[in-house]
DNA sequence: TTGAAGTAAAACCATTTGGTGTTATATAAT
DNA sequence: ATTATATAACACCAAATGGTTTTACTTCAA
């Protein structure tokens, strides 16, 4: 389970691990604190929070006997320019543009 | 494997079923041709076709004794929208913006 | 009508996922 | 020093994933 192989994308297919980043999103919380929101084990959301914690949209500093959790969305900027590419079907006139220049530049 | 519940989150958690969102981006194709630009099985693809069908990112028309598969990329909106909540992370103005709108909405 | 092409369905398998409970370790407070 | 708190580390389990091969069913074409 800590293999070096949780994408982004693997990382967000879970809605627990999405509510976990909400939750971080607004301010960085310990695992008791996060805990605290769901009714699933401990333990469970510590291999959550593992997951996250690899695909590096979260990291946890220790402080004192607690471990304080928090966001790093830059990952997520992955997934954003992925999505970028099916812009073009709402019809979005500025990356349908790009879109038409990215293809004349693979033509040439 | 075809119970109701695969989101589209979880849909394009696997490279195997963004590979071929990209290819049905193109062009609408038949199964066979799918399979072409893969090593994998036929069987491994149509099972990733059912997982993409039920997250309603494509769907499938028989002609004769081929199946046609199209994108339908409408439920990408569901992650556009998700990872919206996040843009205010990317200093853009307009979505932080809407970000304190609806905070302050939240409060009223 | 016989055969090939295209797909579907079934049975099987290894690994991963998402969860559990128990035990251990480090820290803070009394 | 002892106890309560916060987390980490194990071992275990059921179900889902991602893949395989084999078998069967349609449909087109010679």
């Amino acid at each position: 389970m800590e293999a070096a192989k949780h994408d982004v994308f693997q990382a967000i297919a879970d809605p627990t691990r999405r509510k976990v980043m909400r939750l971080l999103a607004d301010k960085e919380l310990p695992i008791s604190e996060i805990c605290s929101h769901f009714t699933i084990s401990r333990t469970a959301i510590t291999k959550h929070l593992h997951i996250l914690s690899e695909a590096e949209l979260i990291s946890g500093k220790k402080i004192g006997r607690e471990k304080i959790y928090s966001l790093h969305p830059e990952p997520l900027t992955e997934l954003r320019e992925w999505l970028s590419y099916y812009e073009r079907f709402w019809n979005n006139k500025l990356s349908m543009l790009k879109y038409y220049v990215e293809e004349a530049e693979d033509e040439s």
